[in-house]
DNA sequence: AATGAATGAGGCTTCATTCAT
DNA sequence: TATGAATGAAGCCTCATTCAT
C-alpha cells in the first residue's frame, strides 16, 4: 500500500515540476535535467516513471483532466438548461486553467500542437470532455435553446476558440489579470450565448425541467 | 539591382522552404539541414540570409503579412458599417490562411506560443494588425453598431479566438476542409456579429458613411 | 543443507537465464534486466550470487565444462589408441555443444574473445581439457601413431580449430543441421587424424595397451 | 578532385583508428571519443563519415578484404595446380593477417561473432572470398587432386578453422610470434592437404596446366 | 556570394550497481 | 535472503553554427 502510495506520489511530484519545466521554457527548452533539479529526483528515476521525455509530456494533462472532468460531470447534474450548462462547463474550465497555470500552458500552449498527442490516451479524455460540451450544444438546440440553424460544431468552436484565445493571452501576455480573466468569463458567455442562441430570451426550453441529469453522461 | 532581386529572391525561397518544414515538424524538429534540403541551398547559406535558426523563424511571417495588412487596408477602405469590416477583416485573414496553409501553420501552431516572438519586428505587425481590428470595433461600439456594455477586447478575442480555434483544428486534424472552412465563415461571423451586435438589426450605424478610410489606419 | 541446495538451485537459475540471454544478444547488448526477467529473479538478487556482470559471464561455463570435463576423463579410460582417443574428445566435446547450445554459443562467441577471461578460473579449466588434448597427441606422437615431424601445438589447433570453425558458423548461421553437424564429424576427424596420421594405416601405436588411464589426468 | 582525395584519405585515418581502438578495447568497450581521439578527428566528424558507431566497424574491412581479394585474384592466376592455389590463399590470407593486425583482431575476435554483419556489404565481400576457396577445392576434387569423398564444405571448414584457430590464439594470447606464425603455415597446410588431398602424392591432376586462370574468379 | 567540411555543446537514454527494507 | 527503488556515470548522436576556400 504504503509502496504504491509512495510511487504515485513521486509521479505526481515528477509531474508537477514537468509542468512547470516546460510550461516555463516550452518543451524543447525545457531539458530532462531541468525537471530532475525542478522535482528533486535523479534524471534516471525519471525514466523509471516515464518511457521518454515525450511520454512525461503527453502524461502530465492526464490526472489533472481527469479531476476537472469529474467536477464538470457533477456539477452539470444540479443545472437545468442547456445554456446554463454551457456556461458551467466554460465557467470550471477557465476556472480550472486559473487554478493551474502550469498546466493550462502545457495544454494551450504545447499540447495542442502536437500531432502525436492526438494519439494519446489523454486526449482520449479531452475528446470525452468535447462530446459533453456537444452533448448540451445539441440538446440545447433540439429544445429551442440554441439556434438550429448553425453547425453545432461551429457553436462549439466559437465558445471553446473564444476562451481558448483568451486563456493563451492570459498566459503569454500575463494580461488580463486572474481576477480581470474570471470576471470577464460572464460578459463573454453571456455573448457567446447570445449569438448562439434562439434569440428569444432564456429560459424558454419547455422541456428543460424533463432533462434528466443521466442524458449528459451518454 | 539585379544582385539585390537575386538576393531577394533566394531570401523568399529560404523562407518559403523554412515555412514548410516547420510546418510539417514544428519548429524543433524541422532542422535546418531539413530547410537546406527543401530549399535546395546549402546550410551555410542559409546563415548568409538569417543570422540564426530562430531569426529565419521570425522571418517567416513578415512578408506575408505585409501582403494581407496591405490587402486588408485596401479593402476596408471599400467598406462601409464596422460590422461589415469586421466581417471583412476576418474573411480575408482566413482566406489567407486557407491560400498559405504553411504560414497559417507557422503563424499559428509555433509563433503565437513562443514568448520571444513578441519582441519582434514581425509581431509589430501583427499588433498593427490588431490595432485596426480594434479600431473598427470601437468604432463599432461608438456609432450603436456594436455592444457597448462589453469590453473591446472582450469582443476582439472573441471574434479572433473563434477564428483561430477553427483554423487550428483545421491545420491539425485536416477537418474541416477547405471548401467546408470557408462556407463557415459566414454563419461565424453573423453569430459572433449577432452576440456582440448592438441587438437592432445591423447598418443602423448613422455616422457610417463618414468614417473616413484614414481613421483605420491609425 | 537445504538453504544450501536452494541457493545452487538459485544460481544454476540465474546461469542458465544469463547463458540464454547472453547467446542470444551478445554480452553488452544482453543486460541485467534481461537476465532478471528471463531467470525469474529480481535484479538485485542477481548480485547476491555475482559479484558484477562480468563474473556472472565467468561463471556460465564452470558447471558445464566441469561436467563435459569428467565425462571425457571418464570416456578415455575405456579407449586404447590415441588416435581412437582423440576422436573420442572431439566427439564429446561436439555432442556437448549440440546440447548446451546456449553454453555453446556464450564460450565460443563471447568468452573466446575476452582477454580477462583468460585470468579466470573458469579459463583454468578450459587450460586442463586442452592439456587433455595435448597429452593425448604426444603419447600418439610418441608411440608412432600421429607424425612426429610436426609440433604438437600444431596439431592440436588443427583439430580444434576445424570444430570451433564448424561449430561457430552452426551457431551463427544455423548451419549445418544439427544432424549434418553431428554425421560432420567423423569425416572431419577421419580427414584430420589423417593428414596428422604417420601415413601407416592406424591402431599402429605398438605400445598403447600399456598407456594407462591415469596418465591422461596429468 | 583534391577534394574526394582528402575526404577518402579521412575516412581511412579513422578506420585506421577505430580497427585499433576496437582491436584492443573491443567494440563495445572502444568508444567513440576513444576513436575521435586516435584519430585526430571530432567525435561529430566521425558521424559525417559514418552514421552510426556499428556503421564504423562494418565498414573496416571493407577496404582491406578488398586489397587482399585482389592480391589473392592475382595470384591464383599465376599458379598452377589446386593444392597449390590452396596454399596460396591461405598463405596470403596468414599474411594479411600478419601485415594486418588489427584489421584481423577486428574481423576475426569482433565480426565473426556479430549477427548483423552478415547483412552487411562487407560480409558480401568476404562470401566472395569463400566462393573463391570453393571453387579451388571443387576443381581439385573434379580432377583428383584431393579427395572426392568429402563434403568440400568440409574441406574448406577444416582448413579455414584451423588457420582461424592460430590466428585467434596468436591475437588473444600473443602466442606463437608473428615468426613462429609464419612459418607454421607450411606445416599445418602440408597436414592439411594431406588430410584433404586425395593419398597419391601431389602434382597428379592431369588438366591441371590446362586450367585456365579465368576459371578461379568465376 | 556560396558551400563543403568540421566541431562544440549538450540532451536523451541506458544500465550496472547499491541500499534500505 | 530477496527486492523495489534510486542513481551515477557515461555513451551515442544531433545540430546549430563557423570558417576556409
Amino acid at each position: 500500500m504504503t509502496g504504491k502510495e509512495k510511487t504515485e506520489l513521486r509521479k505526481t511530484q515528477i509531474l508537477q515540476a514537468a509542468a512547470k519545466v516546460f510550461a516555463e521554457k516550452g518543451f524543447q527548452e525545457g531539458t530532462i535535467p531541468d525537471v530532475a533539479k525542478e522535482s528533486g529526483v535523479s534524471e534516471a528515476s525519471i525514466y523509471e516513471y516515464f518511457s521518454n521525455k515525450e511520454n512525461l509530456l503527453f502524461s502530465i494533462p492526464m490526472e489533472a483532466m481527469q479531476r476537472l472532468s469529474e467536477k464538470i460531470d457533477f456539477h452539470l447534474k444540479l443545472i437545468r438548461g442547456s445554456a446554463e450548462k454551457l456556461r458551467a462547463i466554460l465557467y470550471l474550465q477557465l476556472l480550472f486553467y486559473i487554478e493551474n497555470r502550469d498546466y493550462a500552458a502545457v495544454i494551450m500552449l504545447i499540447l495542442k500542437q502536437n500531432r502525436r498527442f492526438l494519439d494519446t490516451e489523454a486526449h482520449q479524455a479531452i475528446r470525452k470532455h468535447l462530446k459533453t460540451v456537444d452533448k448540451v450544444i445539441r440538446d440545447g438546440m433540439e429544445c429551442g435553446e440554441f439556434r438550429n440553424d448553425m453547425d453545432p460544431y461551429l457553436i462549439r468552436s466559437t465558445c471553446l476558440g473564444s476562451m481558448e484565445h483568451v486563456v493563451t493571452n492570459w498566459l503569454m501576455l500575463g494580461h488580463p489579470t486572474d481576477e480581470e480573466l474570471l470576471k470577464w468569463v460572464d460578459p463573454m458567455l453571456n455573448a457567446l450565448v447570445r449569438g448562439v442562441g434562439a434569440g428569444n430570451e432564456l429560459n424558454q426550453c419547455p422541456l428543460k425541467h424533463l432533462i434528466v441529469p443521466e442524458d449528459v453522461e451518454a
